[in-house]
DNA sequence: CAGTGAATTTGCGCAAGAGCAAAGATAATT
DNA sequence: AATTATCTTTGCTCTTGCGCAAATTCACTG
């Protein structure tokens, strides 16, 4: 295989054809259909805690997450920051265009290091016309963010605080687990703060769980650092 | 104007071209297409507590409200209801197409006696090819239901019990209220249970919280009946 | 390697609100 | 008009979990 590719506008030494075609927004395009929206993309790095973009500004592109972790975030008007969904690599965020909506609702921020590509919102009819697996896949990133938000909703209104930081943590891992001697560990940094934004709680309330979690050895937890050992045991 | 016009299958005195053509999913389109969508259309009558389909079921029509309201609920393992959002007349809702799945994921039950049109799943996406004014629509009712699902989320995760009635009732006054002499009046039967689902609280702390805003002259309220006096002083 | 700052743990007191129970009010039924 | 079912109110107790504060641990930087 005739490795490194350029990406415009900016050259990477690690995002190949290969790579790409492979993820579901892009599934069933032939190799010159995937260069073609490739000449399109921008790549975006960002550090972490960086933002893809903000609540309130104007969506003009949309993405896909090539690498890292994204927390989509809504800010209150006291500061307060409330943690609606995860976005795993290979899916798609930042997409207006599907609510017919001028301007992003929420923040996008890098939970880790994080690489994306973007594309002109312009673009948006003309892909979902042209590539059937791009509408399709568009379409399932609607449906598990309103599933995602749905069960938030009700795990918010009717559970108390430990079973919702459990439920949390284990969508986390399923999300973002990565197999350990220990257990499954999350694989992004994630703190007591970060889950509480989560969750509806306090940071406080958060430590305390774990800490007994911890105890019972159910999990396994340093600074910014999760692993379940016992996701079994967390649902009860 | 020529008047009745016959729905398929079952005939009605009060669906017209007129009503229908208002209504935004259907708007841009001519009279001859009006005519060839309502012959494809099932006409649901439902009474209160009824519902049009049921979390599980096999996601085979998209619906249109037409009269009523609709409440989306979600129930949990232990039978305790969750209402995730309100659907008003002219909006769409059962649009599972536009999430990839094949089955409803929630429960839409009639908050008062109903009316809404159906169609086969399978012409969903025909009609987002042939009607723009329907795609625009179904981009529309996904957007406002992120929207207001997102809402839900921040009001439940920051905001106190007390709050979080304050702002579902608003809500509802915006979506569903008429002006009466005493203020704004919700206008379908609504419960403190009803409201304590869709707050993620108790009916006795609904009641509490209704009984000091009567006191105070902020809402008048009967039995599954409320009104609304004072809009602004609930904000506070 | 010491120093600094962020993240975490933990204790304590308090308030919000859930849970339970019982009485009262309102609408529907016969 | 009497009966019944449903909805609402209200009092009381008890738990959850928040708010505040202080101590501690951990990672990073100079």
């Amino acid at each position: 295989m005739n490795r490194p590719e350029t990406l415009h506008p900016e050259k990477s030494e690690h995002l190949f054809h290969e790579d790409i075609a492979e993820l579901l927004p892009f599934a069933d395009l032939d190799e010159a259909q995937v260069r073609e929206i490739l000449q399109l993309a921008t790549v975006h790095r960002v550090g972490p805690d960086k933002t893809y973009f903000e609540e309130g500004d104007s969506a003009d592109n949309f993405f896909v997450l090539l690498d890292g972790f994204t927390r989509v975030v809504r800010t209150t008007k006291d500061g307060e920051q409330v943690v609606v969904l995860h976005i795993a690599p290979g899916q798609m965020f930042g997409i207006a265009k599907a609510f017919e909506s001028e301007n992003y609702t929420m923040t996008a921020r890098a939970a880790s290091k994080g690489i994306a590509l973007s594309w002109p919102s312009k673009l948006w009819d003309s892909f979902i016309e042209g590539y059937p697996g791009f509408r399709t896949a568009s379409r399932k990133a609607v449906g598990s963010r309103v599933t995602e938000m749905q069960d938030k909703i009700v795990s918010l209104a009717t559970q108390k605080v430990e079973q919702r930081i459990a439920q949390a943590i284990l969508r986390l891992a399923e999300q973002a687990g990565k197999e350990t001697e220990q257990g499954i560990e999350i694989d992004f940094p994630l703190s007591r703060q970060d889950i509480s934004e989560m969750t509806g709680t306090t940071l406080h309330s958060v430590s305390r769980c774990m800490s007994r979690w911890q105890r019972q050895g159910l999990v396994r937890s340093q600074r910014r650092r999760v692993v379940v050992c016992q996701p079994e045991a967390l649902l009860a």
